[in-house]
Order: C-alpha cells, then sequence, then structure tokens
DNA sequence: CGATATATGTCAATGTTGCTGTCGTAGTTC
DNA sequence: GAACTACGACAGCAACATTGACATATATCG
C-alpha cells in the first residue's frame, strides 16, 4: 500500500505571508503574550504534520491490506467501533464525505460480515451500526498497531509534550467537531 | 450535516491491548519516569490526529479547486517551490510516487504555466525544474490558507504547548525523514 | 388521511491519484 | 560504439472520492 496518506499537501509559507492579519479566531489571548508563529515555525509544523500523518496511517495500510481493505474501510470500522449503534447520517457528518462514497464500502463491510445493521426501535428508518466479534478483532488489530507508534512517540516526548500536542490539535479542529474528542 | 454524534460507550479496549509490549522502538527513556499513555490517551490522540489532518488538509483544497488542480498539483508546487532547480528524480525521491504518476501531474502544470523547466547546463539530460511566478503567487495563496489555521492554533495554545506539539510529531515520524523537517 | 420531510439505498457517470509494464530518445560515460 | 542514465510517453488497472437523479421506507404534521 504506503499509498498516501489521506491528503498530503505541504503548504510553504511565502516571503509576504508573515501574516498575523488572521488571528483571534479561536480561544483568543488577553494581552499580546503569544507572539505570532514565524513564517518558518508554520512550515515546519506543516511538514511535520504531513510526515506524521503519513508513517501513522502506512502502520494500519499495511496490516489492510490482507483483509483486502484500504484506509477508507478504516475509518468507518474505527468510527463504528467507537459509536456503536451510529447511523449512517451521523457517520456522514464524522467522515465528511458522500452517501455514496460511503454505501460502497460500507456495503462491502457488510457483504463481509464485519458491520451489522439494525433498525432503530423508536426511528425505524434509522439503521444502526454495529462491528461484528470479527470486526472488533481486527480493529484492535488495527489499534494496536498504529498506537504502537503514538505510544512510544508520546512517552519519549513526555507528559508535558503530549498535553501541548493535544491541545493544538485540538485548536486546529472546526470548534463543531472538537467535542468529538473527549 | 449537522447531525450531532451519537457518542457510544463502548471503549473496545481489548484484553490485549494494554500494549506495553511494543516499546523502546525509538529514543528510548533512561528511566521509567514516563508513564505509559492510556488507552483512552492514545484513542484521543488518534482521533484529535484525524480531525485536526482532515479539517487542515481541507483548507487548501477549497483554493485548488479553483486553479482545477488537486492535492497532487500542490504538493508538486510546494516541492519545487522549496528546491527551486530540483530535476525530476529528486523530486519523485522526495515524493515517492512512480514517474509516470508524477509526469501527469507535471505535464498539466507545465502546460499550465505555472513549472517552467530548463536543461541542467552540466548534464543536460537533466530537467531542472522552476515555478513560475503565477505558481509562485499561487502557493503563497495556498500556504496561507493552510498556516492560518495552525497559526491560530499555535497561539491559542502558546509556546510551551507548541513545542511539545512538535516534538511529538516528530518522534512520529520513520527516523530517517525526521532530517526532512528542519 | 394526505402531504411533506427525513433516513437511507442505489444506479450511472466522472475525476483524481495512485499503480504496473513497456518502449523510445536524448545525452553521458567508458 | 556499447552501456548506462534521465526523462518522456502509451496503455491499462484500481481505490477512493465526486455529482446527479431517483427509489423506498418511515415519520410527522396539518
Amino acid at each position: 500500500m504506503a499509498s498516501d496518506p489521506v491528503h498530503g499537501s505541504i503548504t510553504l509559507t511565502g516571503p509576504g505571508a508573515t501574516n498575523s492579519s488572521r488571528d483571534g479566531a479561536a480561544v483568543p489571548q488577553p494581552g499580546s503574550t503569544r507572539p505570532p508563529a514565524s513564517d518558518g515555525e508554520l512550515r515546519q509544523a506543516t511538514e511535520l504534520l504531513f510526515f506524521a500523518y503519513r508513517d501513522f496511517t502506512g502502520d494500519a495500510d499495511r496490516l489492510l491490506v490482507r483483509y483486502g481493505f484500504g484506509r477508507a474501510h478504516h475509518r468507518v470500522i474505527y468510527f463504528v467501533g467507537r459509536n456503536p449503534g451510529i447511523n449512517v447520517g451521523d457517520l456522514l457528518a464524522i467522515l465528511k464525505i458522500t452517501k455514496q462514497s460511503l454505501a460502497r464500502v460500507l456495503g462491502e463491510l457488510m457483504r463481509g460480515g464485519f458491520i451489522v445493521q439494525r433498525a432503530d426501535s423508536a426511528d425505524r428508518r434509522r439503521r444502526r451500526l454495529y462491528l461484528s466479534d470479527e470486526a472488533v478483532a481486527m480493529e484492535r488489530m488495527l489499534s494496536e498497531a498504529q498506537a504502537g507508534r503514538l505510544q512510544t512517540a508520546l512517552r519519549a516526548a513526555g507528559p508535558e509534550a503530549a498535553a501541548g500536542f493535544r491541545a493544538v490539535l485540538r485548536a486546529m479542529i472546526d470548534p463543531r467537531d472538537r467535542k468529538r474528542c473527549d
């Protein structure tokens, strides 16, 4: 596999990109105690994010091929595992892909017995999704593979770095989705 | 959109998922002063990474469509901008894609006047690549869009969090590629 | 009850970005 | 001149996403 991660665009900050005209969007700080990041810092952060994400997703990719699945399947398995009984619409909102795109992947997973559906008892239009036992096992294997890299990195960097890591990532997420990560 | 999450409660922290059997891979710590991250922490970090990356890459996507370009074009523009005069072989080594894949994207960019070629004076088999003025401007716009989100997040979280953010990401990257990010 | 809205599924076409394999051509090196 | 190198091009394939249109079941409201 080793294809590229979900995305992979690296951006650079050009000469005139000193910006600082775009701040104050989230968690506004009281004073000017927070100096703007330099172009170099932003570029470096961008590249770190790119390479870290690529290697992180690569860990799971190598295992997924054994099942004949790809990254799209992994994302579905992961979020259904995290939210058992989630319905299709909510899953779409998390993944931010189209219904048709999800349909193909979800159909394959259901035909393979990895995901099962059950109509919601209250609103029977809704199809609640659950992992089969086999899928739970597969998810665990994938999680362990990815968690190994993360675990190593978090321990090596230490708890304070880990807290900063989480704080920055959280601030990068669109506000409406921040609550999804605890 | 806007449907809210279902939030299941199963942590799927399996019996064997406690890991800790996979450490010591990179940057081994001296003592045991670094406690292992819990499954919950690892899971949260995974999700933060997913959502932050999803939103981050989305910023550039929205601008790229105006040019009729995609992520692959962005990557080429970025790396040629970072390494003016780079030749095709070196660009391939960075992107880690096949010559045929690059050829399509590079051809489009050259036909559109975003990238220009010049034969190396010493070895005229080599084609050195450069950005046109228009491509430099486009690259700047893309950079600013993506850097905006990063800038805001880094400032909101503060310099110490930013340092932790970088430390963890760097530790996640395969050692051989860490040098690519300064 | 009937109209309307919602949740989901499905068919068809298309685009982007990768891949493998093969062949050609210009230029360099020995 | 032979062998190697850097690059380009043609052909086909696959994964994952898109848009658009349409179908079906269920819910809700007047």
